[in-house]
DNA sequence: TATGAAATGAACCAAATGTTTCACAAGCAC
DNA sequence: GTGCTTGTGAAACATTTGGTTCATTTCATA
């Protein structure tokens, strides 16, 4: 199958717009081959069923049937999709240490957004959610391995929240982003371990001017998670130097679903616009455009 | 399924003599279940269809599709499917409850971290590391929603690789960035549906001009998927608008631990030097400091 | 703009699908 | 033996399947 695929992929650029999208559904979800009838991969895939055939044939099969054989015997012998996370995990650990290091880092990663969701209650989301919705402004910090972090969030959450405001991305220093933070704003913070002593500057001087702090970091010992009215806590756990921030960035992400799904309908217009737009630009490709 | 089929086995006892061969033949070939139709497996077990029928039906199950459907839920790799970004629109209309959207997102995020991990061999970790590590120059590259993606790969990796080149962060457009990329060089891209012009430009540029492609992409059907030399694939599959990056994150922080990992001794002592030097210069707080 | 080739989707077909019905057989109680 | 329940498979059912046809659309070329 991984051969078929890899000839898929080999000839996508020479396909039809339609066999594109058929191919490149094929491509993504080979499972739903080996499982569903034709028609329901076509319709998955936004084709019409014919166009699943012309694929078949044009990849060399007499048969839609005969193209999906593949599908079905990797989905059979492939005992990989059968085994049980640990097994896995286990399999894994025997291909030596590469295997060794990206199962420790996968079984990491996973326990990490497992524990974050786990120990979140569902209000403490719904209160973040609002303080952000209803705050006057929202200044986003982040710093060292974490203003990347604060910098996805600020992308993410600057769609759906106009009055978000980025701190230190400017190049100048954190206390001029916030200079004019007063209460009704809210500072927003990443931080985790080791923290940095910009973070709790920020806090500081936050807090002196009335405005309230909503935090993502590890611990509820950190800085941040000691001093925010708002906390949301993941783990950055890791079996490397440096510490994963997967369950971070799973947080900050369902945040802004929250926000999303219980603000104004204003909000989903809104993003349909942006989207739309974006398109109409030519900013971002048309499906099947190479 | 395996509760299936363990429920399968208890009742063995009690079943009919044919219901009795149906059911050794589920449990013997529960991927058969999975993959064939139904009067395939009857006629390979030896019943009438209808016995297949009475099974389903006598393990408290609706239809025979309802029956199987556990076991091709155990077969597929993929894991849950989503509702389409418009299906969950309409949804919001009915306003979804916080508890669901949460467990929805976490689902989401570990079935793709899971799927990301499992889908990735760990040779192509061990190429991308080599790739990366022995490049003249790595050009980091991210647009749209990707572009604190790729400032987090670059905030991590530029930690062990001193040879990273950020681009399209100086403001300029990206190909200003990219003026000097030669042959020996590589361009590190983050993609993820919708593509963006801009990285599809990227990539044409960098290999007109010889340099080698490395991608964190979702689907091998997209562009940076198809023309890459080495490509790693994330889904970003999600309950919400926006795409989950947490998998895309997980493997940039496996790959980064990779690169140290098999490094030269110099990468540790360089590492632990910034970390000194950070500590030493009073940028992050020393343990109990507040 | 006109022309021809390629691409596409709607409609259709025969075959196969899951399901239901029903007649019959087997076993059991009386 | 007669009734009655249970188990069973053949046949018929509506539905869905994969495959084909063909008119229409699309688009590059003339």
């Amino acid at each position: 199958m991984q051969d078929l695929i890899d000839t898929l992929s080999g000839n996508y650029a020479s396909l039809s717009p339609q066999l594109r999208l058929a191919a490149k559904h094929v491509m993504d979800r080979p499972e739903d081959v080996a499982l569903k009838s034709m028609r329901a991969v076509a319709a998955d895939a936004g084709v019409a069923p014919s166009t699943m055939v012309r694929l078949a044939q044009a990849s060399g099969f007499k048969s839609y049937d005969a193209f999906r054989e593949p599908f079905q015997d990797s989905v059979r012998t492939g005992g990989a999709s059968f085994a049980s996370r640990t097994e896995w995990l286990v399999q894994l650990a025997g291909e030596g240490d590469t295997g060794q290091l990206t199962g420790s880092m996968a079984e990491a990663v996973i326990s990490n957004v497992e524990n974050a969701f786990r120990g979140v209650e569902t209000e403490t989301l719904e209160e973040a959610a609002q303080l952000l919705r209803n705050a006057n402004r929202v200044y986003v910090a982040g710093f060292g391995g974490m203003s990347a972090v604060a910098n996805y969030f600020y992308f993410v959450a600057h769609m759906v929240l106009p009055h978000l405001v980025p701190v230190g991305a400017s190049g100048g220093t954190s206390i001029d982003d916030l200079a004019h933070i007063w209460q009704g704003d809210v500072l927003a913070t990443f931080s985790v371990e080791p923290y940095s002593r910009e973070t709790s500057r920020a806090l500081e001087f936050a807090k002196r001017r009335g405005a309230k702090i909503f935090a993502i970091t590890d611990s509820r010992a950190s800085p941040a998670g000691a001093s925010a009215d708002v906390a949301l806590f993941a783990s950055t756990a890791s079996p490397q130097f440096f510490p994963s921030q997967a369950a971070v960035i799973a947080l900050i992400e369902t945040l802004v679903a929250l926000i999303v799904a219980h603000g104004d309908e204003k909000i989903v217009s809104w993003m349909e616009d942006l989207e739309r737009v974006r398109a109409e630009e030519g900013l971002i490709l048309k499906r099947g455009e190479g």
